[in-house]
DNA sequence: ACCTCTTGGGTGACAGGTCAACTACTCGGA
DNA sequence: TCCGAGTAGTTGACCTGTCACCCAAGAGGT
């Protein structure tokens, strides 16, 4: 609840309020997304970098690297989807090592009935209460917070 | 990747920017737990509420309440903790429904190892990065995004 | 041709989380 | 006293994500 230990006590406020913040919106998009398509942000996701893709279809190590997920995790994900009926799974002729995920047609409806509640949640809960201050102050911090990361996981103690 | 549809693509940018942001910091923070002792953020935040608690010790339901969980989310979480032998399980004497969580000495342990890296990850990654108007920024921020979630959630379509 | 290194991807075991029951107890009447 | 409603917590089924490991196939040197 309070200051874990010599941390300044308003800063610890901004960080709780940032975490919880983006949790909070999060859940909002999950039972929209599951209200209107049935599907889950995972699943949303990928259907989404499919639907951008040429071809809709993407190898499944570039469909990792698009929404920054691992490749074990790519890998559950679309057989679980295919399983659905979303995507397709199918071999690629230049590498056989390779596959192809495919957007399905029951892949690209559910997108369709997702994506217009998504953004409207995305729009009212969160664009619509930032002003250009705000959002400004958000991407820099994003910048300097990635650039920090970067250190800090190279040395760990 | 891009803009889904009809939204603002920097304002896509800058909820890409807010949620990768707010991931990036998660992924650091357990890894410097799992490094300096063994724990997961989820057991963090059980030990810190504990750590803070009267007597070392809280109601399962305060528990859960303390750190916005569901009451099943606690229950699982405390079964595998106390295997651990991070906390114990007591028995309430006043309300026989009851469960005491009380931090066992294994776990305020783990919390001292842990509590200082987990500090300076948040100073370094993210306070520091930020100036006084960012901090600002991101707490009004959050106060308004609450705001929105509120109605949102009451009206879905 | 062969051998090794690397790469693309899949798998199984496991930890974590949610949801929906279920148990056991408390409390406030009638 | 008894009964129904609400409360505290547990449990089991199920889904998601991670980790470690595996395998097959390309790439490049000899």
């Amino acid at each position: 609840m309070s200051d874990p230990s010599g941390l300044h006590p308003a800063d610890w406020a901004v960080w709780r309020a940032f975490s919880t913040t983006g949790r909070s919106i999060d859940r909002a998009l999950e039972q929209r997304l599951q209200h209107d398509a049935g599907i889950s942000t995972a699943d949303f996701d990928v259907l989404r970098s499919l639907a951008e893709a040429d071809g809709h279809r993407l190898r499944a190590g570039a469909l990792a690297e698009s929404i920054d997920w691992e490749k074990s995790r790519i890998s559950h994900q679309v057989r679980r989807m295919a399983e659905r009926g979303l995507v397709e799974r199918a071999d690629c002729p230049t590498d056989a090592r390779g596959t192809w995920v495919v957007l399905a047609e029951r892949g690209a409806d559910a997108f369709a009935a997702a994506s217009c509640g998504y953004v409207e949640v995305l729009q009212r809960a969160f664009f619509d209460r930032l002003d250009a201050d705000q959002k400004q102050a958000l991407a820099s911090m994003a910048d300097r917070v990635a650039d920090a990361l970067d250190r800090v996981a190279v040395a760990p103690r």
